[in-house]
DNA sequence: TTCCCCAATTGATAAATATCAAGAAGATTT
DNA sequence: AAATCTTCTTGATATTTATCAATTGGGGAA
């Protein structure tokens, strides 16, 4: 399937200021394919082929490692992912596989590095790409290594809740099982740490946690912009 | 002080391919300062002012968040840290501190944003140093996510016997204190990590630790290029 | 050298997290 | 609607990790 014709995608900020040509030979080059759920787009290890970006849909990128496997992030519209891999041209740190039925668009890699090498302007944008891509990784890291489970659900219901509006009440935006993988636990202990959560106003209700006492949550929380805000 | 001759510097290969005229505005502007150790250099939160090579010593990039501390990593000669911060423009996610004398050039945040926007080969010199950040930091959460501490433990012990030439035996590169830190532990349970790895051949003694059964401590670590490989 | 401080170790205990097992609740298929 | 499958929850237990306390030991300062 080719590329019709993906406004979405020529306004992304890794493109917006990209010449006209250099887009153009982009999207000459790029597929656009829909998978269903559960379908392993990459694994690590393996050659970066292509630049990948989720159209619709959701896509998991995940890691194995001494028999265990976590989730590392959840990609949403649009979002691209394993951009450093390509530039590199190296392998994949990550696996990535749909975790829903998606719309995908891949771009050759040989195609990207061509236009980072010609497009001055693109080569800019992609230093702000991963410069962000980097600190979000940091962020993950931090959260990971300086709170316990109960405050990485905190702090993450918490966020949630400000992207969504702050209607007082959180839209789980995935299975709690893949969930508690983000989250860097099992599933028995996100439910554990959301009956911990209870006395702090939170109440579970499937995919809809009401935030009934949000002074107390944060009190627990400690929420960090230097961890939890996407913008710093 | 002034930045004299630094050619460790221009042969970084961040700055190799640059203009001469635009490195030499950089140098102009910069600061060659001698710290004492345990100086504090920048604090998380703080507005990215300056990019910062260490040129002898070492530096330590910790955080903290919910009342606890972390060490994410160690810098030595030649090494950059906090090029991101600068890009974005916006605050260092990591503190830094000397862990020991150390020599450090410091880089006004403004003249190396002006001379990513004047110098093409500068820009994509970056990129490639992002896209090298980025992938260590993948693999430090993959490695902290994914290991108990001994499986890290081990991993490291065979990674630094690798760097440092495969002798059957490793210099530890710190105290004990820091490494525990770096690891994700505590001082206690790398002592205790330590105890662990005595049966498949790990002795230590003071800073040098003997490997005398690679073989099986291997199996224990299951190493993983993916992880542990720093050219990967 | 002697003293002193801090790193390092070891033991005892507590907290956090994972694993195993079983049942309950939802969703999907037939 | 019934059957089936998976997620989710809850309980019991084991593992991993942290904390507190008490020494031990090594490296620098006076």
């Amino acid at each position: 399937m080719r590329v019709d014709d993906l406004p979405e995608i020529r306004q992304l900020s890794l493109f917006r200021s990209m010449s006209e040509a250099s887009f153009a030979d982009l999207m000459k080059a790029a597929y656009l394919q829909n998978f269903p759920a559960q379908v392993d787009l990459l694994n690590e290890g393996d050659n970066a082929d292509f630049l990948f970006f989720v159209v619709e849909g959701c896509v998991e990128l995940y890691a194995n490692a001494n028999g265990r496997e976590g989730v590392l992030a959840l990609v949403r519209p649009v979002g691209s992912f394993i951009l450093a891999a390509i530039l590199e041209d190296s392998v994949y740190l990550m696996s990535a596989r749909t975790s829903e039925k998606s719309r995908i668009l891949m771009i050759p890699a040989q195609n990207v590095r061509d236009a980072f090498e010609s497009d001055d302007r693109f080569a800019r944008s992609i230093v702000l790409e991963l410069s962000g891509y980097f600190r979000a990784v940091v962020k993950e890291y931090k959260d990971l290594r300086l709170r316990t489970g109960v405050e990485r659900l905190a702090n993450r219901l918490l966020k949630y809740h400000q992207a969504q509006g702050a209607p007082g009440f959180v839209e789980l935006p995935c299975d709690k099982k893949i969930l508690a993988s983000i989250l860097g636990m099992t599933p028995e202990n996100l439910s554990r740490a959301f009956g911990t959560l209870k006395p702090y106003g939170v109440d579970v209700v499937g995919k809809k946690v009401v935030l009934g006492d949000l002074e107390s949550l944060s009190v627990l929380a400690k929420p960090n912009p230097l961890i939890d805000d996407p913008a710093t």
